[in-house]
DNA sequence: TATCCTTACGGAATTCGTAAGCATG
DNA sequence: CATGCTTACGAATTCCGTAAGGATA
């Protein structure tokens, strides 16, 4: 049994046990990884996965259960060399981050500011996509830190913690008549066609929740995965959109207004940071951690590690109140 | 990295840091053990052990922290061997079993009689010694299960679940003057000299401690490990015996008496089951266990394990009340 | 001096990749 | 017939153990 062979038969169950994909992602021959999952299988004694012919078509039983396992023996050596970095040089090194359009245009360029200014030895590398290809990252170990709304929270192996709250406004080209109503009703909106968030976005489905439960159905004109998107066919005058209030506080918001009082319209989202639960992460990391959401208690946070974590990295950060970023502030100071 | 590497740095951890003795204990030489930990060394970035000229002398404090996802990820590559033979055949296997003399000599005969009936094809290995080295036992990860008293509960890294509750006896040979009186106190038996368990037992505490609380000080004129030897001795008149009640139900008693509610003198003591936390055991393990420890919910046994174990095993187990052991039962027959 | 770790080096075992074979859809 | 797994086999790499070197207590 060796690391390459559990590196196999992981990468073929993340692969839909294509062993020649597995192979090319691993640059390696795929004669090379079917030799070396027989071999495992041989030496284990069981079939981990069922072929047809010569084609990998399932799981055994057996194989369901090794592939956790295995899941964990790997997730643990990432462990080791990263708990080993951390003391090569404890700030230095690269920190990826997977996050949503929204998070990474609106909530992240601050944090990662000051982030940057406390750690400049530091490479963060953001990776944009859905809230679910957020958590995949995460539970693929390609991503070090998730940064989305409250749809990670349905992710079992993921640690969440709370960053703060947040509401979606609506937005209108700055000559139209909802932006001189002092408190436009949900109906009164609903009144011409909606530009908003993809329904895969969780907060796509926030938006058009308040309506169906308002009994209106509205004219979902156009929907996009990003803020931007979303204020380019409002500026057209497309329609009335419905977008995070950050994507108007921190980002360009010329020839658009804000509906009066129309963040009250919908409930409250919110934003997490999460990590893989098992994770030891590298003291930067958790430093980032700690700027998205100062008030969580270090604990907590050290907990989502069933057995004990870098404490020294932890101790010494929590030193360092110099490292605390008050994102509030940074977020709302052009207001 | 490979898993040789991550063995060699475990058994130096365990072995006093002295690579010799790793090469003896893994059956290879000292030179390969040196290079291989080098180069892991090398590969990781850090230095895993203190060295002080040619010899080492402890771990850095990289190291410790290494040492402990080291011995995660052995033990998680030790349970995907076994979740394996738990599949090649259920029921058959080996199964080391590390007690006390008290445990192996009295409670675990009927126990393993009712076992090797249930499964005929397991090997059962008993390895005995002190509670000190039944936990060391399984924390070593060579004894898949520990059968002792409260002792084991002080050790955070495993799992215990009490079987039953024991009492200590008061034994002296058959003409003995202590056997007539209706109920002797304390005092009445510290008047004569005391053999009992060593004190690093912890029956032998117990019965001392009893003494001290009621201001007394017997002589105690000879300690032993087991309940035999000190029978013995009673019966040559050397003294008064406290031994554990098993060794009187369940083994030979001739010659000597129980002197009356004498079990009332001490306080409990308990029989415990233990197991390495985060260990995936075979089927039949469980079923040992279950059969000590027939009311501990199911749930709470696999709960040992922070991730989800083999739950077919144990189903499959729970459909099967045959194998079920009634050990009081089993216990108290000849009384 | 006895113990014990490290380095050097040659042989053994393993791993790797190309190429050919063969099963599936 | 395009895709995809397996097997065979030679090349490259890695691993292992003997032996010598050097350091400590």
């Amino acid at each position: 049994m060796n690391f390459q062979q559990l590196r196999y038969v992981r990468a073929a169950v993340h692969n839909d046990l294509n062993l020649t994909e597995v192979a090319n992602q691993l640059f390696t021959s795929q004669s090379g990884v079917s030799k070396q999952i027989r071999d495992l299988e041989a030496e284990l004694g069981i079939d981990i996965f069922v072929r047809r012919g010569k084609r990998l078509v399932g799981l055994t039983k057996a194989g369901s259960h090794a592939a956790e396992v295995i899941e964990r023996i790997i997730h643990e050596a990432e462990n080791l060399k990263r708990l080993s970095a951390q003391f090569v040089a404890e700030d230095k090194g690269r920190l990826t981050i997977a996050a949503t359009h929204n998070q990474a245009s609106y909530v992240l360029p601050p944090v990662l500011v000051h982030f940057s200014r406390a750690f400049p030895d530091v490479e963060v590398e953001i990776r944009q996509g859905t809230p679910r290809y957020v958590s995949d990252m995460l539970l693929r170990g390609e991503a070090d830190l998730g940064i989305a709304t409250e749809a990670l929270d349905e992710v079992s192996d993921l640690a969440t913690f709370p960053c703060f709250d947040w509401d979606h406004v609506v937005i209108v080209p700055e000559d139209h008549a909802l932006a001189r109503l002092p408190a436009p009703s949900l109906a009164d909106i609903a009144a011409y066609p909606l530009i908003t968030y993809s329904r895969d976005f969780s907060g796509g489905s926030v938006v058009v929740d308040a309506f169906d439960k308002a009994g209106l159905s509205p004219d979902l004109r156009l929907t996009a995965m990003d803020a931007d998107v979303i204020k380019t066919y409002v500026r057209l005058g497309m329609g009335v959109g419905v977008v995070a209030q950050m994507a108007m506080v921190n980002g360009p918001a010329d020839g658009l207004a804000v509906v009066p009082q129309s963040s009250r319209l919908f409930p409250h989202s919110s934003t997490k940071v999460a990590l893989l639960k098992g994770s030891l992460l590298r003291n930067f990391a958790y430093s980032l951690v700690e700027m998205l959401a100062p008030h969580i208690p270090r604990k907590v946070l050290t907990g989502a590690r069933p057995l004990p974590p870098l404490t020294e990295g932890l101790a010494s950060f929590a030193q360092r109140p110099d490292l605390h970023f008050n994102w509030n502030a940074a977020l709302h100071a052009e207001e």
